[in-house]
DNA sequence: AGCCATGTTTCACA
DNA sequence: TTGTGAAACATGGC
């Protein structure tokens, strides 16, 4: 699951080992993650240097000299620095690059790449110098989720009818918490996901700030969750046991004891503890 | 073995 | 504006 810390991780990696690398070919397996043609997207970026690596919530930007490669990974999926030797079995698109990768072993027939997969859904989109703007589907993203400060917060949540859940997911707004570190970010913060954004005082606004923030970095600071990898195929640190309430459903809330409960919220699955969490 | 439900996302369409 | 369903799939349970 690619949420924020993930997203991050993962684009501090390609601008640590893809910055100044050369884009010479692309094989595209899976069209429908493209937003052009397949003949002109390979030939968009085919010959492009790569320059430089940021995120926007759940989206990395890749900025090349030929324009952006923005990628969006779904409901999960992995994005290797690996060779042409070593391709895993799945994947939906190869980048081809120009020299040798320190992490490969050299060879004839191993010529590096970027290969990225994804498990359902995502994206490859691109995006012309100058016109990233043009590209909506990023252009809404609203900032990302651990850079808001509580005044900011505070003014995206006044006047909004909806409910917590909805708001937080709603990568116009917030952009980078999904439905996996949302269950833990919400009990950190003691409230319940389908509370009305009207109803919370200044005191829950300011514990979800806190929550927002601690929520993704204990993940960030264990290297992501352990159910994805790095450019190099390396499991996250952030592991099950570190998951408060999340998918343990049965099992003690860690603050009372009370069972942890699974919920539906709308067309998504919450855990909550139903006493730190009260609906009120 | 096959069918169904589920899910880490996003958007289009009511 | 907001809720529901659908869409590039894979896994587990019955």
């Amino acid at each position: 699951m690619p949420e924020f810390p993930e997203i991050y991780l993962r684009t501090q990696e390609i601008k640590a080992n893809l910055v100044g690398r050369v884009i010479r070919d692309i094989d595209v397996l899976q069209p429908k993650s493209l937003n052009i043609p397949v003949d002109d997207f390979t030939a968009a970026l085919s010959g492009a240097v790569i320059l430089d690596a940021y995120q926007r919530g759940k989206w990395i930007f890749v900025e090349t000299s030929q324009g952006y490669l923005l990628l969006n990974l779904g409901m999960g999926g992995e994005i290797l620095l690996t060779s042409r030797a070593a391709l895993p079995e799945k994947h939906r698109l190869v980048f081809y690059l120009d020299g040798q990768s320190d992490k490969l072993e050299p060879g004839a027939d191993d010529q590096p790449c970027l290969s990225v997969n994804f498990w359902w859904f995502g994206y490859a989109h691109y995006a012309a110098c100058g016109e990233l703007e043009k590209h909506e589907m990023s252009a809404k993203l609203g900032p990302n989720a651990t850079e808001v400060s509580l005044e900011e917060l505070k003014s995206m949540l006044a006047g909004n009818k909806s409910r917590l859940k909805n708001f937080l997911l709603d990568q116009t707004r917030l952009a980078g918490i999904g439905n996996a570190y949302i269950h833990d970010i919400l009990f950190l913060a003691g409230l319940h996901p389908l509370r009305k954004i009207d109803t919370l005082s200044q005191q829950e606004i300011e514990a979800l700030h806190a929550a927002i923030r601690k929520g993704l970095q204990i993940s960030l600071d264990k290297g992501g969750a352990f159910y994805e990898v790095n450019l190099f195929g390396e499991k996250g640190g952030f592991a099950m046991e570190d998951i408060l309430i999340g998918y343990r459903e049965g099992q003690p809330c860690p603050t009372c004891a009370a069972p942890i409960q699974k919920i539906k919220t709308g067309g998504t699955s919450s855990f909550i503890c139903p006493t730190c969490q009260p609906l009120v």
